[in-house]
DNA sequence: TTACTATGTGAGTATGTTATCACGAACGAG
DNA sequence: CTCGTTCGTGATAACATACTCACATAGTAA
């Protein structure tokens, strides 16, 4: 086992932790279409803005979004646009894993 | 928000959380070609077997992989095939952010 | 039967994550 | 200036995860 491999294997881990939880998936969505201040966002997945606060911080350590200061707003965006893209296929996992079982249910 | 919605953001991040770490990203590698044993698996990787099943408890319960046995061997595949394909993705993401750090320094 | 191998699991420890509350810094309005 | 808003963060508690060791189970082989 590569050590350089084994770093890969790190990056890709942090990028999906990052992106491995409800709330923060929920903002990656809603930033699809463009910028939104943390106030806006928080209302939208329904979660106390200090909480969604932590959670941009994280995503932004991973560089899945970034921050742009406006007087007392920030704006936040999705920062790498494949993002949007590796989510869709996630859920085109979900539906195979879902066809597959159900598959399985009709003997198949 | 939808709690519907909410619903398929908690299946998602269970995906992404069962694949964000580095192990199980190596197994997964190491499975792309076919099924091992967890004999295998633990070698390649550099893990303990107790640790390495363990890995593979999550990703079967994620249905990322499944095991067969045979004899004291049990075999494991993955199985969700795009799940590879993903991975990939996740890579070209890496990729991408990479080139928008480099070209950020070079004043892009 | 005994000896050996492959696998999984209980217990314990260490570490990391999440959510909440209270607070402070920065900014705009008046 | 003061007041209210937006945003982030320190502290804490509750919870989840990862790893190791020792052991149990299930199979193979002699």
């Amino acid at each position: 086992m590569d050590e350089a491999q084994m770093d890969l294997y790190r990056l890709k881990a942090d990028l999906l932790k990052a992106a491995g939880h409800p709330i923060r998936l929920a903002v990656i969505d809603f930033l699809r279409d463009g910028e939104e201040c943390v106030c806006r966002i928080a209302e939208h997945v329904g979660a106390e803005r200090s909480n969604v606060s932590r959670h941009l911080a994280v995503m932004t350590k991973a560089g899945l979004v970034a921050g742009r200061k406006d007087g007392t707003m920030v704006y936040y965006r999705v920062r790498i646009p494949c993002v949007i893209d590796c989510l869709d296929c996630i859920e085109q996992c979900l539906r195979e894993r879902v066809e597959a079982e159900a598959a399985l249910l009709n003997g198949g």
